[in-house]
DNA sequence: TAGATTGTTAATCGATTAACAATC
DNA sequence: TAGATTGTTAATCGATTAACAATC
């Protein structure tokens, strides 16, 4: 997963939380805003936000600021929320169930056209009118249904194999919240959500807090 | 939530996968590791590796490596996973059950004391021998308890709310799930899980790599 | 001892911040 | 026009990489 793109992924993972607060400040009622007002909100510096967006374009004016609902849309775009992608969720679990459950993705344009799962007593049941099929049909259902992106939630040991079939059915990106990297081919993109790792990030600050307490009683 | 470590964030984020990756490969029976062969297996480089290490002490050995178990075992202790931490998981949907039957928390030292929930349904009833509660109980419960995190797993509107009710019990540190930023005192420490800023990020890669190959064509 | 590999300093690279001219 | 705020360049800061002496 080699990328050829002159924006820094520093810049990218920003772009999300720029369109969130965006949404929340535009349903508010507010129109305008400038990037020091947005600097007080995001917590990023105005400096910042100025340079991010001019990784895109100039989407400003100068001495007024920043049209909300414009800004937001553009964003939007450069997320590529402005299109349609086909999921499938693999791993029907609590987990999985949770992602097909939440309607947020829906509405942003990720539509699960399929889960797969390994426990018979499950396939054949339908979540939310989807229906859980065998994975053993999960490549064909890739390929014939040209599904964009394959969400892993499988327990550890089998999310290798099921990015191999993602894979192989020729998915294109994959988002992987097994504990575990996975190997695939360049060409398919991958980000993953190690839960583990931001809870073990959570228990460090958690103890250097402490470590750092102890030591300024002494 | 400020921080007075010298250690960088960049730093620490990354120490969980070291601990990952040598669990991994001390299970498959290996007791010794370079930089260079760790550099291999997670993918940054030896110099980083090497560099992240000495943060926190020489636990290598020259012209010999590491010792795989012990560095483990370090890294572990650095990351406060020698200790047990009580939690509380708020939100008893698809989400919060994920998370109290992802049995490798448990056994990591996180242990879910209680539940709590607002629907009527759910609250009495138990999930893996945890019971749920009312919402209502929560702030008492963490005081009495000492709970150590508290875990939102509700929908948006509710995270700010409950946010607080944590702080009051005297919460140490929120893991966040909800797809918003929360609010809460100076010495709360806040781990954010925001799920659709890793989709977005993903679908901004998608597009970015179509926009790139169109381009290429011409 | 010779070879290997760390710990650590110095060099480089990239990301963030500051500053200000352009302009609405 | 005067004030505000962007877009953009230059300066700073921090993180990564390279290099090598120390030493097992």
């Amino acid at each position: 997963m080699e990328r050829f793109s002159s924006i820094s992924m520093a810049v990218v993972r920003r772009l999300p939380k720029y369109h969130r607060y965006l949404g929340e400040i535009g349903k508010r009622g507010i129109n305008r805003v400038s990037s020091q007002e947005l600097s007080k909100i995001t917590g990023f510096t105005a400096s910042q936000i100025r340079q991010d967006l001019n990784c895109f374009g100039g989407f400003g004016q100068q001495g007024y600021g920043y049209n909300v609902d414009d800004l937001y849309k553009e964003i939007g775009n450069i997320l590529g929320l402005n299109k349609i992608y086909k999921t499938v969720v693999v791993g029907a679990g609590n987990l999985g169930q949770a992602i097909v459950n939440y309607s947020f993705f829906e509405k942003s344009g990720f539509v699960t056209k399929g889960i797969f799962d390994t426990n018979p007593k499950i396939i054949g049941l339908s979540i939310k009118e989807i229906k859980v099929y065998d994975v053993e049909k999960l490549e064909d259902f890739v390929r014939e249904n040209a599904i964009d992106i394959g969400i892993i939630c499988t327990p550890r040991g089998q999310c290798q194999k099921v990015a191999e079939i993602l894979s192989n059915g020729g998915i294109k990106a994959i988002w992987n919240f097994a504990p575990s990297d996975i190997k695939v081919p360049d060409e398919v993109l991958v980000e993953n959500v190690h839960l583990s790792e931001s809870l073990f990030t959570l228990s460090y600050l958690l103890n250097e807090k402490e470590e750092l307490e102890k030591s300024r009683k002494f």
